[in-house]
DNA sequence: AATCTGACGCTAGG
DNA sequence: CCTAGCGTCAG
């Protein structure tokens, strides 16, 4: 018990996991990572007498806990006193005030929750102050992510890399592998203060971490069975569709490769010479006839193949990365969780894998399953790989969904009194208004195409989409693309106004600011290129828009994580972010109430009194529910019921 | 003789 | 614009 009361009064404390295979995370990641087997503590009190040569000063000590099970048939209880040891540490660690240092502090947290799976509520990770110098590294430049901890030590250690090169035993490799985790650290928490981005740090990004911990902890279940069946019903309907191919190219050739598709469209079939009048897409890179689906959609009027191939490319989408994708995931288990990584996109967004979270189909597929039996009805069946997940027994799943926030944040960036307007009508539907206002045609003369199209133009100037982006994304030509865009610009002309002043303080200053100061240095900027100039413009342009939308999102999701945790009632998990939505998993009785919760926490973020957001928009968020991911339908909240923004 | 790797193409999401 | 992930193909 000295241990723990030692670990309680240091200074400061640096963690690493510790793998099987005797790595730790301060090590190369290693492509399947070995399970975890235990953590290693350094509890340091002399912060100023150690060096590079003598890392561990006098009254520093070293721990090591296990963590690891103990198999079901030697345990004597629940657990052995060494892990109830342990978990105090942990708890100590979770609860200091003190400063604790963590490489990779999100995989660190996630273990302990994991591990403690049945004493340890997620609850406990919210409040805790760790620190992680990866993410430091990424605020600070967040293009060129290192991608491992000597990486990110080279990059911003002022001293050459330590003399520990061959000969030196493991143990003190890694004793000094923490303590210069423990120096690196302090070094870019000065760069984070002199950069301005210590409060993002601090109260956005840190708090992320724990977010993150507690949402890759959760276990989603997957109904396993019905995804088996999807996939033998997808792969004979991938047998017939290949066979129709084969038919109507006249040959044989592999449907999945687009290069022998090129070959059998362009140089047998000849379709690009019979559409002249259209202008074909061409490959990125090599300049090519593209085979994409822009291409496919102009040329399916020549000929059947080009329909069967788009058909094959859907059903093959679904059933390789939907279907088979996430059977992969779930190795022997019945549910999945995914990764969720905090710093892998420049513009602060979190991004999702094994499996992608957040790009899994909105709508479902349609099949319909030729049948060879007398009857010569055709069965049609539904695909919807959303429909998998389903919440626990006695739980209900709830979506919140910031409704067009880039473009309330472009509304709010470029102050442009049209598009403001716009968003003062709370009830109406925005991209119809948008339609009608730049089209100039009364809002009941909107068609869904109109619609369609406005809503197409506007996200395409949100993302800086040049004019052969648009126009393939349209479907229209380059000329008229361009077009529709000038018109929206001239139509909204603070917006254009908008670009420019960022375009222009990038250009002055070499770095560009989201709206809680996240920071973007874009170098090409000024490159003599003009490719390679305007690319960096666009990417100026989105960062400020993507970036601002993206910090609402991170505030969203911690002041509720914060709010459930510090609640003794309110159960609700976070199950995943997609971008602008926040999907729950809710206790059936507690639906309403946290809806009302979710909904005023969401729409209150117009104004951050601390930060100085005032945003000249009003947030708007729709909330739905529903049994399954699939299924959800809108809930609608009684302004009256949400209880006043909470502190914070 | 398999396997791996990097470049490229396409498409799901926002 | 910025992601993950599934494919082919050449070396």
């Amino acid at each position: 018990m000295q241990m723990l009361e030692k670990a309680g009064k240091a200074k400061a404390l640096v963690l690493t996991l510790v793998y099987q295979d005797g790595t730790t995370q301060l090590d190369p990641e290693q492509k399947l990572g070995p399970p975890v087997c235990g953590l290693l503590a350094l509890m340091k009190n002399d912060l100023d007498c150690s060096t590079p040569e003598d890392p561990l000063g006098p009254n520093d000590s070293l721990v090591y806990l296990k963590l690891e099970h103990t198999p079901a048939w030697a345990q004597q209880h629940a657990h052995t006193s060494q892990e109830h040891f342990t978990r105090d540490v942990l708890l100590q660690v979770l609860s200091r005030s003190q400063p604790v240092v963590c490489y990779k502090a999100k995989d660190f947290l996630r273990t302990a929750l994991q591990f403690y799976r049945r004493d340890l509520s997620w609850k406990r990770v919210a409040g805790c102050l760790i620190q992680d110098p990866q993410v430091s590294g990424w605020l600070l430049d967040p293009a060129n992510p290192s991608s491992c901890y000597q990486d990110l030590l080279n990059k911003h250690s002022k001293r050459p890399p330590t003399t520990s090169a061959l000969g030196v035993k493991k143990v003190s490799r890694v004793i000094s592998g923490l303590c210069s985790l423990f120096w690196l650290n302090m070094e870019l928490c000065s760069k984070l203060q002199s950069q301005g981005l210590w409060e993002l740090y601090s109260d956005m990004e840190l708090s992320m971490i724990s977010v993150l911990a507690a949402m890759e902890s959760h276990r989603i279940h997957v109904d396993k069975d019905a995804l088996k069946r999807t996939s033998d019903l997808l792969g004979t309907k991938m047998k017939q569709l290949e066979q129709e191919a084969h038919r109507a190219a006249g040959q044989m050739f592999l449907v999945t490769s687009n290069t022998q598709l090129r070959t059998v469209l362009f140089e047998k079939l000849c379709l690009h010479e019979r559409c002249e009048n259209k202008k074909l897409p061409k490959t990125v890179n090599k300049q090519q006839q593209s085979t994409s689906e822009a291409a496919l959609l102009q040329l399916q009027d020549l000929h059947p193949l080009p329909k069967i191939i788009l058909e094959y490319r859907q059903v093959h989408k679904i059933k390789s990365t939907f279907v088979d994708g996430i059977l992969s995931c779930m190795m022997s288990k019945n549910y999945i969780s995914s990764t969720w990584c905090q710093t892998s996109v420049v513009t602060g967004r979190i991004s999702a894998k094994h499996p992608n979270f957040q790009a899994l189909p909105r709508q479902p597929l349609q099949i319909t399953k030729k049948q060879y039996i007398q009857g010569k009805e055709e069965e049609v069946v539904t695909v919807h790989p959303r429909a998998m997940f389903i919440p626990q027994e006695g739980w209900t799943f709830l979506a919140a969904d910031f409704c067009q926030v880039e473009l309330r944040l472009l509304a709010h960036l470029s102050a442009d009194p049209e598009l403001l307007r716009i968003f003062t009508h709370p009830q109406a539907d925005v991209f119809t208004m948008l339609a009608s206002q730049w089209k100039g045609v009364s809002e009941v003369e909107v068609t869904s195409e109109d619609r369609e199209h406005a809503k197409r133009v506007v996200y395409s100037v949100v993302y800086g989409a040049g004019r052969e982006r648009l126009s393939g994304i349209l479907g229209v030509s380059g000329e008229q693309a361009s077009r529709f865009q000038d018109s929206f610009l001239q139509t909204y002309r603070e917006v254009q106004a908008f670009i420019q002043r960022t375009v222009q303080k990038c250009h002055n200053q070499g770095y560009v600011l989201s709206i809680m100061g996240r920071r973007r240095t874009l170098p090409n900027i000024n490159s003599p290129n003009w490719g390679v100039r305007m690319q960096a413009a666009r990417q100026a342009v989105n960062f400020v828009v993507q970036g601002s939308a993206a910090d609402l999102c991170k505030t969203a999701m911690i002041r509720i994580f914060n709010l459930v945790s510090s609640s003794g009632s309110l159960s609700a998990r976070l199950i995943a972010q997609l971008h602008d939505e926040l999907l729950y998993e809710v206790e059936d009785s507690q639906v309403e109430r946290f809806a009302a919760l979710v909904k005023s926490t969401m729409e209150s973020l117009q104004h951050i009194d601390h930060l100085g957001v005032h945003l000249k928009v009003p947030l708007k968020v729709a909330v739905s529910s529903g049994k399954s991911w699939g299924s959800m339908s809108e809930l609608h909240i009684p302004p009256s019921l949400s209880p006043p923004s909470p502190l914070h």
